[in-house]
DNA sequence: AATGAATGAGAGTTCATTCAT
DNA sequence: GATGAATGAACTCTCATTCAT
């Protein structure tokens, strides 16, 4: 492991001492992403995120008050991204099961691209599990909404509101484990993911939800 | 936590050099367990463990190589259970969505009565990749068999092979995060599934899967 | 914990260079007084003083060598507001028990008044042991001075030079150690001196020194 | 600083377990006293007090939960050895300020032998207050059963309990003073107690407390 | 003169594992 | 086979001090 050159700007002119911590800050904390998302939470030792970030480990306590601390702060700051991405990435006429394939896939090239993320966000229901939380009702209160819109649409029917959040969680759920399954191979590595698996999806959805 | 009763036999008369090993090694596997269940893989130390099961920390090494080895029984030793469980609950006769409903019951089912399966199960994926790999492996070829019958008997159509995979892919996914979701309440305690969450699951699969 | 105000001179039209850095050096020998007198001095860090004065880290060694420097510092700052109390507050004319025992009550009187003032003075024998051994000589020479004039008048008998030493010795240890037990509730706090203790040493002292 | 020789046994044909054990404990018990009485308790380190008594830093954690946990042990153990001298020193037949004059010296007699426990006595006001209280409320205890039975002789007069027990508290903090003043030279060495300040002693107690 | 980010040595503590008994 | 004392590597975190701005 070396250092990051990520993120290092190119060296305008001068960097204020405002803009300096700002950059060391978010060294350390792309330094942690790429450390958690390799080795996991468990083995992201403060040493290995500094050495990476290329700082010294007391540097390190300046800008994070723990190591729990700055795995609070990685699945907001990366889950972010995700949501921009996904949002980016969807076509705004979209609707219905056409609008649920879309933004499968979107996830899924956000995975391919950001192959640290995975780890990042399933493993933080365990060693970061506020934001882990925090995450999915943010995930949650987006899915409801479009949902309903479905609803009044006419596009879904049968499904009342206490229902419908039980769908949300089967539909994240769903992404989470066919990632595991088929965005991962054995280690490390990350691949796009097969069209049957998509059409699988798209068609448990399309007779499930928005049916026949 | 003091020592655990569970397992240990009544004193018939003697117990053969062979059996004592057996209880030994069971009485640590059952302490571990309970550890991990209450505490997490992470918290799991090996004198935790020993210090439950009754014997010297020491003991501990004639019986497994090391805390990963342990750690990779538990999944193995507990899904048994959990299977077993789910097979006898679930009526010979269901099939279709009947069936899927009545295992989706029995599983939520096991998870109140056994609650430290949960954590056994879910950080397993973190913990103890391969005996979670193995895990799901097991449950997805008995799924496969299962809907493999459906598609013969005519109840499933559309889906092919690598389709249903994924299919069960989604459905063993959706059961986790439900429970995630709603059977634990905040902080350890856990409740029987609201009816509306079974609800959704089944119209879910009866229409997607099994619909006409 | 927050800003001194303590000691910011009015602003008055405009500090010379030099007043304003013997204030900004008063300020933090006042914050490290502070802070030792409710931390100690072992949790006394420059990080608490120099938030504590108002003034960024780096500051701190514009003025001070070292931490241990400003120790060293503390107690000749506190020690000479401590002997002005005293001096004041006990009257011109007396001699004797008399004014054994004004003294007695006047430095009570002060540490009722600046509670940090003790642990100031006693952890230092510890933690800035010239500076405390400095004061001892000063108190010492103090007393000696005014015992010697007791020996002159007649009023005490039977002690030589080097013995009276001891007895300063004595009597100022005497002092420390009622502050200890009866100044001083269990944290924090202060009382007045019960007047059996003062009873007690004034007895001692009026029969053991000026006696008969 | 090299391994300590005292108190490991003469390899008599063997040691139980239990022997080991209690033998380790002790002397990483007797390092750490010797690191605190040449050092102080703010530099005694858990690294140098095992490096000491020659074994590993993680042994200390298997006799003492912690490092404030050993401090609390030192004064209790050496404290004891104290008293224990004091009370074989002093003749058992000396009553009134001879048997004063007797513990003090006995009192400094000890100190001069166990140079070591100085610091740890004085220090422990700071570094170990709960175990420093203890001692002191064992010494007054001690104290006060004989000033009462010389009240009940007829010895002393004119003083009530409350009073005595302040004057306790004095003479236990003249030996304190005393000690610090003449036995220690500069830095570590000590010697015999001058004359001049028994008399001292003597003189101002046999006046001020038994005095006709 | 004032700042505050960066440093790095060193602290206390934990714990999986070993091995002589 | 059972024991539990001993180990030592690795960890997180603190903080006095420096120095470029």
């Amino acid at each position: 492991m070396t250092e990051l050159s990520v993120l290092r700007p190119a060296k305008q002119r001068r960097m204020t001492r405002e803009e300096k911590a700002r950059d060391t800050y978010m060294r350390i904390l792309e330094a942690a992403a790429q450390v958690v998302g390799e080795d996991g939470y468990a083995d992201a030792s403060v040493s290995k995120i500094t050495r990476l970030a290329g700082v010294a480990q007391g540097t390190f306590y300046n800008y994070f008050e723990s190591r729990q601390h700055i795995f609070d702060k990685l699945l907001p700051h990366m889950g972010q991204q995700m949501l921009d991405h996904i949002r980016t990435a969807v076509p705004a006429g979209l609707t219905g099961a056409d609008r649920e394939e879309a933004r499968l896939r979107a996830f899924f090239d956000y995975l391919n691209r950001h192959p640290a993320f995975y780890r990042i966000l399933y493993e933080a229901e365990i060693f970061a599990p506020k934001a882990h939380d925090e995450h999915f009702r943010v995930l949650v209160e987006g899915y409801r909404g479009a949902l309903n819109r479905a609803v009044e649409r006419g596009e879904i029917r049968g499904y009342d509101e206490q229902e419908l959040e039980a769908v949300i969680y089967m539909l994240l759920s769903a992404r989470a484990y066919l990632a595991m399954r088929y965005v991962h191979d054995g280690r490390g590595g990350t691949g796009p993911i097969p069209e049957h698996v998509v059409d699988a999806y798209v068609k448990l959805v399309t007779r499930g939800l928005f049916g026949s």
